[in-house]
DNA sequence: CTGAAAGCGCTAACAT
DNA sequence: ATGTTAGCGCTTTCAG
C-alpha cells in the first residue's frame, strides 16, 4: 500500500517514478527543450499517473515569470464589466495567460487594497478601470514595472496606457442628437457620481453641450443602491410628476432606461412623440424590451480585447510603445425612442 | 540619483534602508512575532518610502501558505454567479483569504485546464459549481488535499463537501403549486440543457411531479445563445401560436421568463388569469417589471457565504469535518403571475 | 527581542 | 539529449 500522507506531489516524485532525472521531467512537463520521444513518454505516462499537478509558486519565483494578468474592476453586477471580462479572456487564452478579477465595489481604498494583493502575485500585466486612482495606487502601478492598462476612460491622463471611449464626447454626442432633434424640456437620471467617474463625466459632457446650445437640464435625480430597473421606474415616476412639461429623459445606464421606459408605456405616453429617452450602455438586455432604447454603445467587448492584446504584446516582444491612449468610438444608437 | 534599473524591491533593500536585518523586517511587515516598536516603525517608514510590496510567491513557497481560494463558474454573464461571488467575497474579508475566480462557461474541458490551472497554484481552497465533474477534474479534487465545496447543487455525491438547493425539489415544488393552482396545459421553455445539470434537474423534478398528477407538458422549446429576454419573447411567441390552448408556462430562468411576461402583456393577454408564468432564480431584476413574475428563489448569496465559511472554517482549526452537504430551501415566491 | 542558516520546489545556465 | 549546480525571495527554525 502506498504511502497515506496527503503530501503534494513534486517533480522529485514524478522522477523517481519514471526513471527521469528532475531536469528532464521539468522539460518534458513543459514542453521546452529537446527531449526524446521515449522519455517523454515515460514521464507523461507516471505523471497522469501519480496525478502529479505541478506548483506555479515555485515555478514562478525560480523562472521569474508569472502568467497571471491581473484584471481589477468596480462591480460585477451590471452587464457591463463582465462583457469587458470576457474580451479578455477570450484574447488572453491563446496566449498563456489567464485573467484573475478583483472587484473594488467603486470604493478607492478597496482598490488600494486589491491592487497591492494582486501585485505582490507579480502578475505579467495589469487591467484596471478608470483613470483615476488614490495615490498611493498611482504609485504602486508606476513602480510596478509591468505593463499597466487603464480601461474604459480615456479622459485623463493614463499611468502607462489605456484604451476606452471618452465619456465626454459620449455625453456630448448624445446632448447634440437631442438637440437636433428638437427636445426642449430634458430630465438627467443617474447614480451618485461621486465615485462613478465616467458617469460624472459623462454628466458634464451633457450638460456642458446643452448649454452652449442655450439648454439647461430641467430636471435631475440620483439613485444608489437597489434593483436599477426598479430604481428607473419610481424615479422616472417621481420626476414626471414633479416636472410634467419634461420633453425629455436621459439615463445614465440602460437599466434605469429600461425601467422607465416600461414605466412610461405603460401610463400609456406617447414615446418618443410625447416624450423621448435616451441611456447608456448598449446592454444586450435591451434587445428584449417593447421599444428600443436610444443608447449609446460603449464599446466593452473591444476594450477589453484590446487592452489584452496591448498586454499579451508587451510580454512578447520588447516591441516599442506604439500608442499610449487608444480611444474607441462610441457609437449612438437610435432605437425607436428618440425621434429623429 | 538613486538606481534606474526597474527591478522589484526585495526584503532586503528594505533591510538596506531601515538598517534592520531581514528577519526582522520579514516579522514586522507580517505582523509577526515581538519586535519592538522603535524598530517596528523605522521597518514601516523605509518600507512605505521605498514603495515596497511583498513578494508574495517566495513567501508562498516558503511558508507552504497561499491565501488565495479558488472559485470556478461556469459564467458571469447572468445575474446568478455574480451574486454568489458576492456572498463568498464578503465572507472571506474578514479571514485573510482572497477569492480568484476561473470561468468554464459551461464546458466541461475547460472546467478541467482551470481547475488544473488553479491547482497549481495550491489554493487554500476550491469552490466549484455543480456536482458533475469530468473524471480527471473529480480526481484532481480528490487528490489535492485541500477543501473542495461543490455549490449551487445537493443532487449527487459530493467530493468533499457540498452546499446548494436540490434542484428536483425546486421542480417539484413549482409543479406543485401549479397543479394546486389548476393549470392543466402547461408549456415548458428553457435552456438547451445537456451542459446546465442544474436546469436538467429541476426539468425532471417538474416533470416527474407533473406526470404523477396525471399531466403531461403540452409544449416545450429550448434555446441557446443571444440576449435571454429577447429569446423569452420569441419562444413565447412561437408557442403560444403553435399550441395556444397553453394556460401555463415555466420557464427556466428569470431573463427569459421577463421577456415573455412582457410579450403576452404587450398582447393584452390576461395574466395569470388567461394564462400563468413562473420562472427560476429570483434575481433583482424582476422588482422593476409590470407584474411580479412568480419564481423560485436559488438562495444564490447564502450559498456563496456558506460556501466561503466552510472554507475558512477547514482553514482555521482542524476542527471536525462536521456536515457534507448543506441542503438550503429556495423560497417560492408567488409574484403575481400564479394565481392561487 | 533580534539574527543566521537552511531550504521551500522549481528552472536558468551551464556542463556533458 | 540529458544531467548538475546554483539560487529565485521569502519564512522556518534555532541560537543568541
Amino acid at each position: 500500500m502506498s504511502s497515506n500522507i496527503k503530501r503534494p506531489l513534486t517533480l522529485r516524485d514524478v522522477s523517481e517514478a519514471s526513471g527521469v532525472s528532475e531536469m528532464t521531467v521539468s522539460r518534458v512537463l513543459r514542453n521546452k527543450g529537446d527531449v526524446s520521444a521515449a522519455t517523454r513518454q515515460k514521464v507523461q505516462d507516471a505523471a497522469k499517473q501519480l496525478g502529479y499537478v505541478p506548483n506555479k509558486i515555485a515555478g514562478a519565483l525560480a523562472s521569474q515569470r508569472v502568467n497571471l494578468v491581473a484584471v481589477i474592476i468596480p462591480s460585477l453586477s451590471n452587464m457591463v464589466f463582465p462583457e469587458v471580462l470576457s474580451g479578455i479572456s477570450e484574447t488572453l487564452e491563446d496566449t498563456g495567460l489567464q485573467p484573475v478579477v478583483g472587484v473594488t465595489d467603486y470604493m478607492p481604498e478597496k482598490e488600494e487594497k486589491v491592487l497591492f494583493e494582486m501585485l505582490s502575485w507579480r502578475p505579467s500585466g495589469v487591467i484596471i478601470a478608470g483613470l483615476e486612482h488614490s495615490e498611493a495606487s498611482d504609485a504602486m502601478l508606476r513602480r510596478s514595472g509591468i505593463p499597466v492598462v487603464e480601461i474604459m476612460d480615456v479622459d485623463g491622463e493614463p499611468v502607462d496606457t489605456c484604451v476606452g471611449i471618452s465619456h465626454r464626447r459620449a455625453g456630448r454626442i448624445m446632448a447634440e442628437e437631442i438637440i437636433k432633434a428638437g427636445y426642449k424640456r430634458i430630465g438627467f437620471m443617474g447614480t451618485k457620481m461621486p465615485l462613478d467617474h465616467r458617469a460624472r463625466k459623462r454628466f458634464e459632457g451633457f450638460t456642458r453641450t446643452l448649454a452652449q446650445a442655450g439648454v439647461e437640464i430641467a430636471d435631475q435625480e440620483f439613485y444608489s443602491g437597489g434593483s436599477a430597473l426598479a430604481k428607473g421606474r419610481e424615479m422616472t415616476a417621481k420626476m414626471i410628476d414633479r416636472t410634467p412639461d419634461l420633453d425629455f429623459l436621459y439615463y445614465s445606464n440602460d437599466m434605469i432606461g429600461a425601467g422607465g421606459l416600461l414605466y412610461l408605456l405603460e401610463k400609456g405616453m406617447d414615446v418618443p412623440g410625447q416624450i423621448g429617452l435616451a441611456a447608456f450602455n448598449g446592454v444586450e438586455l435591451l434587445d428584449g424590451l417593447p421599444r428600443q432604447l436610444a443608447t449609446m454603445d460603449a464599446c466593452r467587448r473591444d476594450i477589453g480585447i484590446k487592452a489584452a492584446q496591448i498586454i499579451a504584446a508587451r510580454n512578447q516582444d520588447d516591441a516599442p510603445v506604439d500608442e499610449t491612449v487608444i480611444a474607441l468610438s462610441p457609437v449612438l444608437q437610435f432605437g425607436t425612442t428618440l425621434r429623429r
